[in-house]
RNA sequence: GCAUCCAUAGCUCAGCUGGAUAGAGCAACGGUUUUCUAAACCGUAGGUCAUAGGUUCGAAUCCUAUUGGGUGUACCA
């Protein structure tokens, strides 16, 4: 058993033997001391007052004087106005770093059984990715691996929008202006050249809206109207109808956005255990239609579209099937969401997209547990915020859309120039070096997007590069490579233990009782879907490494045999943190930089 | 209009189910290297937690209203 719980046992058994009363667990308020009092834990004695019935001093120092008489670890007390700080022996502690946190499994939560969905990065195939998918990318793929170090078993998966009218367009505007260009010709990366002629498309199509405008039309006529338009929505027909040319061409380009997206993905670090093409899915959600129709949940309208009223969930009318019975979006999710279901049997599915489709979830989510689907209830929308410029939001047709490829080679070139600055890298082969760069790129980036909340919407200035001082990922990185090469040059064996008696310093112990919150720091941010929570507390991690480095005298030569030991200890158990969290968030941390 | 999210230091962000004097980083200023990597460390300065009420022993945190901003409100996806 644990101190804390120990700790909440013996108050209420306290209340019971001072003031015969039952004190609630849940009225057992334990917080961390602060740092200028004496102390470790700190009992916040407010709730217990309407219990004790004398005033909170009164009742804090009977708690206290209890607590130290009846709990062996609990060597002293004090009491600041309603707050008891309570003073835990070193050996406690000691021995809880001896036990628990220098075991190689520390940090490792077993497995809970349950399955997990989690859908991210879903890009529509007619335009390269950009910051905005970044986040979403690197949240995907950092949730999954805290809900999978958390004990969950995961599913990721990507559902490709590679079907529409979006494509369509590129591939129209190739075939009128491509004159067969294809990325080996152009020397250019398949997405980016789809997305060239996706450019092209929107170009000449308000050229064209312009034209008819000026022949008298209105602004909503002309964008009906205009001959580009409607050739793209032909081609859309041709290829529902499947037509062999628009097939074939759709085939090809999409096939170069796939090989151009790979590398991307690649330089990300994300992957996937199954993809999903909304070509297969788009028919998707009719069987479930008729399934809501004839339990009543749906209902007919006169010109035979579907529609469910969720006007009494305080939500719309919403349609669910056009009178052509053809599928509208939410009809085709609810095909998926089944067809994930019966896929693999999920216990939880997690759909991360972003927040500007809350209402969207919202209503699919409340329609499938209408239709009395169990799973429903493990179905969340990890919903995030949009990345904003300094100018405002991103605008592709602006011309303000931060591409992702230029920005991870941005972030590798800012890298090997600060590294290249700090000249500590000529003992390295050059292969070696483009891989710290990458890496030291890379995680100033991921950090960057990472440490924010989900649902908080971030901003981005493209003009101040990110940062690699302070709160940032090569802080982190750099931190991990100090303790390498001081456990390397300390000849650290790992599997000596301290005696307990050993005397610790304010920091050591402040940083055992940072260090053992490890694992219920991952399994709270697994639980709130927040790889933010976890970056903050690697950072105090690592902030605390550091404060402790510049405090005690070189580790290397300590003479004492016990202190030494118990500072590699602590170095080498700080350095295992560093090193799975930041994989939890997809950085890597090197062995030296 | 309705729905929903957001508002904390000059800037970017933390702040757990309400708890002590609201914390970091950047930027500014000052200091630390004959000592294990100075991408580090220490210090100074910087706040009416948007505003006004309310609940409470106690509110940045919960409730209400107001202001300002984002997003959504398609037989688009």
């Amino acid at each position: 058993m644990n101190i804390e719980q120990h700790i909440v046992t013996k108050t209420v058994e306290a209340v019971k033997s001072l003031y015969s009363q039952d004190l609630p667990e849940a009225q057992v308020n334990l917080q961390d001391t602060r740092s200028e009092f004496e102390g470790q834990i700190t009992l916040v004695v407010f709730p217990v007052v309407r219990f004790s019935k004398k005033s909170p001093e009164v009742t804090a120092t009977e708690l206290g004087e209890y607590l130290q008489a009846n709990v062996d670890e609990i060597t002293g007390f004090n009491v600041v106005k309603g707050f008891l700080n309570l003073s835990v022996a070193n050996a406690h502690w000691v021995d809880l770093f001896n036990t628990t946190i220098l075991r190689p499994d520390f940090g490792t939560i077993p497995a809970n059984g349950k399955k997990v969905m989690v859908e991210y990065s879903s890009p529509n195939t007619n335009k390269p990715l950009h910051l905005g998918h970044v986040r979403n990318n690197l949240l995907g793929y950092s949730v999954s691996e805290l809900l999978k170090a958390s004990g969950s078993e995961v599913y990721k998966v990507n559902l490709v929008n590679d079907r529409g009218i979006h494509i369509c367009k590129s591939m129209l505007a190739w075939q009128k202006w491509g004159n067969g260009e294809t990325p080996e010709s152009a020397g250019i990366k398949g997405d980016h050249l789809v997305g060239k002629y996706y450019v092209i498309f929107d170009k000449e199509y308000k050229k064209e809206i312009e034209a008819l405008k000026q022949e008298g039309q209105t602004e909503e006529e002309a964008k009906k109207n205009a001959p580009l338009i409607k050739a793209a929505q032909a081609m859309l027909l041709a290829w529902e109808a499947g037509d062999d040319e628009v097939i074939s061409l759709w085939k090809t380009m999409n096939t170069w956005v796939y090989d151009g997206f790979e590398v991307t993905y690649k330089n990300l670090g994300v992957d996937f255990d199954k993809f999903y093409y909304e070509s297969n899915t788009y028919l998707l959600g009719k069987d479930t239609v008729e399934e809501g129709l004839a339990s009543g949940v749906f209902y007919k309208k006169e010109d035979g579209s579907v529609w469910i009223d969720l006007t009494a969930d305080g939500l719309d009318q919403k349609l669910v099937l056009r009178a052509d019975g053809t599928s509208v979006y939410i009809t085709q999710d609810l095909g998926t969401a089944q067809m994930k279901q019966d896929d693999f049997e999920l216990d939880e599915s997690i759909y991360v997209v972003g927040n500007e489709q809350d209402y969207h979830f919202k209503v699919l989510f409340l329609i499938l547990e209408k239709l009395g689907k169990s799973w429903a209830k493990g179905l969340y929308h990890l919903s995030y915020g949009m990345v904003d410029l300094p100018s405002g939001k991103m605008k592709s047709r602006e011309g303000t859309v931060v591409d992702a490829d230029d920005l991870i080679a941005e972030m590798v070139a800012t890298a090997k120039e600060k590294t290249e600055a700090l000249g500590k890298v000529d003992r390295f082969s050059e292969e070696e070096k483009e891989q710290l760069y990458f890496n030291i790129g890379m995680g100033a980036l991921k950090y960057f997007l990472l440490k924010v909340e989900p649902k908080k919407r971030l901003l981005f200035d493209p003009a101040e590069s990110i940062d690699f001082q302070g709160n940032t990922g090569p802080f982190i990185q750099y931190t991990h490579a100090r303790i390498k090469s001081l456990l390397l040059k300390a000849d650290f064996r790992e599997d000596q233990r301290v005696d307990n008696q050993i005397p610790l310093s304010a920091t050591e112990l402040e940083m055992i009782i940072l260090l053992a919150k490890y694992p219920a720091e991952i399994a709270s941010a697994a639980k709130s879907f927040s790889p933010a929570s976890l970056a903050n507390y690697i950072y105090e991690v690592a902030k605390m490494f550091n404060k402790f480095y510049h405090e005690v005298p070189p580790i290397v030569k300590e003479e004492d045999q016990q202190l030494k030991q118990l500072r590699l200890n602590l170095s080498w158990v700080t350095a295992n943190i560093l090193k799975s969290g930041t994989r939890i968030l997809g950085i890597e941390v090197p062995e030296r930089m």
